[in-house]
DNA sequence: CAGTGGTCTAGACCACAAT
DNA sequence: TTGTGGTCTAGACCACTGT
């Protein structure tokens, strides 16, 4: 680990431990980066991952402030990393139940998406996920064949995203969303348990990794009642 | 505008252009920092940008590289920024009616989602807002009038983020979102123009200022057949 | 004025990949 | 070995704020 994201992890556990105090700023930037032995650009670097999670915001000529509200939202901030449902509900038991695993000719958008082309086999992977035993969401999953590989039924009762990062060795550079609301179709009403008027969250995702190349485009639809999407948008200047 | 923002323009400028070749690596950084008169750092943080922006991605040993299907979203990207719909869509002609404007004492979740005492009067507002003449978003919004000031029935027929920025001089920091799907209530099949069994897109917003203080806390109820929300997710590092 | 964060520099060294 | 991006430094100067 980096030195700016070792400083940036302790200065986030003082804040959250309340080592600091709400109503004054937190101490400048020289002091800070004396303490830690560094220099001022590499604290501004520590400090500038705490601003963009929300935690802390800066005004010039005053210095750097705790913002209380981001307290509440901390264990969300800090999982703005590249991970499946797998890792990201950890702690939760996450099941998965096949319905559909293939492998087929894109479709001439599914091509588009993922930049290859229609000749160019694609899982085709339809997978419904339970947290604690209940229907959470409908993941419907498009992949290169070419790129992504060794996909088996092991792999899909586990997590998509571990195989790719353990077991491939392949890194996620990260994402492009669409979030919009829709009505349920069959599978929502049959795997989900939706009634015919209960709204779907539906999450589509052109997933990228660090080569640029796409390997994912998938469409997970969520149960309106137990799903929020959350994000955190802060200026960092 | 500062040094790294006009290079980063102008880069993005070339992208979009397809001055660039897609297949190959842009300019080593120590080029383009030769290129613009510029050290190493600056260069670094100007290309930074565009990574976030999903316009580029960088492989250590390789080069930087263009995101091809990044081109497509290039208009989504960019308005990273704090706007409000009025300057988001510009180019359309958007429109407002007022449905409430109060000055209430808040309830105890609006008071703690804003930070403030429950004795400490908020503006309720509820918009309706229209695109090019069709119902487009339900708005919902409590705003502390110690902090804000100066709404008037003026002001909400036009933006209020112009209000804030340009009335006020104040300056918008970022936001925290929750996105979920509902189901329509009476206010939306009224003003919204919903069926029954139209879902909801709604976003719960906390709006901050760049002195920390949260001004807004919204709700902005969309119908499902004309709007998605959009997002981009990439590792810098 | 002094103190804060914001920008920018010139250069060093490291990590990774292709040759 | 060479060339790429990643990190880090020590210091300069600027912009903004409050005294």
């Amino acid at each position: 680990m980096n030195k700016y994201e070792l400083i940036s992890k302790e200065i986030r556990r003082r804040i959250v431990a309340e080592i600091y105090s709400m109503d004054q700023p937190i101490p400048d930037e020289v002091t800070l980066s004396k303490e830690f032995s560094c220099s001022r650009m590499t604290m501004k670097r520590a400090l500038d991952i705490l601003v963009t999670e929300g935690l802390l915001f800066r005004r010039r000529g005053h210095g750097t402030f705790i913002v209380k509200s981001g307290l509440q939202n901390a264990y969300v901030n800090v999982d703005n990393e590249n991970k499946g449902l797998t890792n990201l509900l950890i702690g939760k038991k996450v099941t998965s139940k096949i319905i559909k695993f293939d492998v087929l000719f894109p479709t001439k958008e599914v091509a588009s998406q993922l930049a290859i082309d229609t000749n160019n086999p694609v899982y085709d992977i339809i997978r419904l996920r339970y947290v604690e035993g209940e229907p959470y969401v409908l993941e419907k999953t498009h992949m290169p064949v070419n790129i992504i590989g060794g996909i088996n039924e092991a792999v899909l009762h586990g997590s998509i995203y571990n195989h790719i990062s353990e077991g491939l060795k392949l890194s996620i550079a990260g994402f492009h969303r669409k979030i919009r609301a829709c009505k349920p179709d069959e599978l929502d009403r049959i795997y989900l348990g939706c009634q015919p008027d209960d709204p779907i969250l539906e999450v589509e995702q052109v997933a990228y990794l660090n080569t640029g190349v796409a390997f994912e485009y998938s469409f997970s639809r969520h149960r309106y009642d137990r799903f929020v999407f959350t994000t955190v948008n802060i200026t960092k200047k």
